[in-house]
DNA sequence: TTCCGGTAGATTGTTGACAATCTACAATAA
DNA sequence: TTATTGTAGATTGTCAACAATCTACCGGAA
């Protein structure tokens, strides 16, 4: 038979699941900024479909925090502001608090494996102070924590939450490259208290993992002229 | 000039919008039973809209986990395991606790006596055992409490669990009385935390009444032969 | 010049029609 | 009887046309 890959894709994935998918594709990509205004019918041509599809994936995406619509204007990528990051990073400690607790709980020896060769990779580009290899390195770890945890509610909720996150990251600046030996000794105390199934440890680590890297952040957008909005 | 609230409804909410509020209403509210299936051209009939919209309302609930969606089968309105619930408890415990820990930070003193005259009807119809009258001032009492840590990204996430329980309660039993006078005794130290400024305090008591709660939903449904599927 | 009103084009909102898929049921054969 | 195949109706998926709104621009009046 012929491209059984498309027709499977098809028969079990709406158009509008496709289309959705794609578009956050281009969003956390960095193809469409934040800001960006989505065109309907410009981007029902490009993908081949109807505006029906296009828009029905708008409502996901509006939904899940990726964009913003305002009546007969239009979709426009979301633009998240210094203070809402700070707000969502709040939620995002208690969500990786709540990761390392459980994680240390429920973990099995060859997740602790998995995530272990992730942070030996990491201290490999550490070494070679490679931001751009240590960046998905960094998402890996986390969603690998986050499987381990083993809650579905949990991880559809740091999921949205990554998602808003990386937004804001994108308006500002991506990833400075100092801080990568100081978030790297994190990460191997971090799955070192996992290992162990120490929750408590685990789940103080996670948290304050996150409120330093709030504060890397800001340290970061401090030191040059600062070229956000 | 005739009918102003429908006109101005009508320029600031698109018919998605609408039909998305109105559905929400009708799942929360009990008319749509969880497993349900919901029609498109009936709904559309209905609300005397084409189907267009109700397809968008459809997308949009589905990312807020009100309903499920099975290609060319249709739409259904979720149903929460057991298993589901509870780690959905687990997610709701933390973002409790930070509710408590940054209401008790931010909390102004108009805030506090809102909230307190709400515990005060609690425990009126605590003395009478009225569970129909104690459920909504348990909402109630919550959504102020988030109000005032001043988090949307919190607010925004809070929501969206708490339908999702919402969802749960709604297929086992809704409401007992029984545990009614300990959770007005809660609320009642938790608002006492909260106007204090103790954060420490507020956030371990919000996190113990969620995880209590649970436990308490547990108990209820064990007691009766248990009805649920 | 500057402000205001009006018009043309572009874009979004909504609808109804058509195509594809599923479900239920009846007719047939083992 | 039971299983299977085939059809008819219902339902969802997709599309293209129409209506409403917005944006940008132009011309005239103060």
């Amino acid at each position: 038979m012929a491209l059984p890959s498309t027709i499977e894709l098809l028969q079990q994935n709406s158009l509008t699941t496709l289309v959705q998918r794609e578009i956050e594709r281009r969003i956390l990509g960095g193809e469409l900024a934040p800001g960006s205004k989505l065109n309907e019918a410009e981007l029902a041509g490009e993908l081949r479909v109807s505006r029906g599809p296009v828009r029905e994936a708008f409502r996901a995406l509006e939904q899940s925090g990726l964009v913003r619509t305002e009546k007969n204007r239009g979709v426009f990528v979301r633009q998240v502001s210094l203070e809402e990051a700070n707000e969502i990073y709040e939620v995002r400690a208690v969500l990786e608090g709540l990761t390392g607790r459980l994680a240390a709980k429920r973990i099995r020896p060859e997740q602790v494996e998995k995530i272990r060769a992730v942070v030996k990779k990491m201290h490999a580009v550490s070494r070679a102070r490679d931001a751009a290899a240590y960046y998905p390195l960094n998402v890996q770890f986390h969603e690998l924590l986050v499987e381990a945890a083993g809650n579905r509610a949990l991880k559809a909720n740091y999921q949205r939450i990554v998602n808003e996150l990386d937004l804001y990251r994108r308006e500002t600046i991506s990833r400075s490259a100092e801080n990568i030996p100081e978030s790297t000794r994190d990460h191997e105390a971090i799955v070192n208290a996992v290992a162990k199934g120490d929750e408590k440890l685990a789940e103080r680590l996670l948290h304050e993992h996150v409120i330093e890297s709030r504060a890397r952040l800001h340290r970061a957008l401090a030191k040059p002229p600062a070229r956000a909005a």
